[in-house]
DNA sequence: ATAATATATGAGTAATTATTCATATGTTCA
DNA sequence: TGAACATATGAATAATTACTCATATATTAT
């Protein structure tokens, strides 16, 4: 059927993402890299919690970092999360009237 | 951009499908419906754990029961679940050259 | 060099959780 | 009725974890 470590390694991409927090940075990075204090205003976490939560999900691989001056730029690793975070926020929107911010 | 229950929901949906053995659950009921022993010989769990699982997912909506005889049967309880875990598996298993058994 | 700004990190803590063990409940059959 | 089988459940425990607070590091500007 499915390889073992491919099993692990999807229900640990999918742990990832199974918290509000890191879920939300991951959706607001679907349009593009952020700086750190950017992606803090967006969430509305502190800038301790945002930053551990930036370390959990690069060490992940889901997101890649990128220092410029003394701001730092995340951004979503690669497409196959991409896609992943897409395909469910399709099957949640779906039936929604209209969409309003978060 | 997105509700706010969207993504509490969609990380929720993450939450339960990231713990490899709700997820394996899961994944072997893709072929179809299966009792609780069927599935505790597959995964390879105690009877005991499988069922704590079984609960948590059913009550999650991801699974659904039915109960024949003294038997209990789950499974997937509506496709927007299956495809979440389809898609992730088709991003996983992306690259390998053939599959093996669990 | 010092201040100001941006980000990271370590320790500590409270909360959640997956499992085991023991036992209960429900169902079928003799 | 009682034994055998299938599943569920409650309590206890060990492990994980998301956050806060305080502080460290790095970069730029004065």
């Amino acid at each position: 059927m499915y390889k073992k470590e491919n099993l692990e390694h999807l229900s640990y991409m999918f742990d990832m993402l199974g918290d509000v927090s890191r879920l939300s940075i991951v959706v607001h990075l679907l349009k593009g890299k952020k700086s750190v204090s950017e992606i803090v205003s967006l969430v509305g976490m502190s800038q301790s919690a945002v930053s551990h939560q930036l370390r959990i999900l690069k060490d992940a691989q889901i997101l890649k970092r990128e220092k410029v001056g003394k701001a730092v730029y995340y951004s979503i690793a690669d497409n196959h999360v991409e896609t992943i975070v897409k395909n469910g926020l399709v099957h949640m929107t779906h039936g929604d009237a209209h969409e309003e911010e978060l």
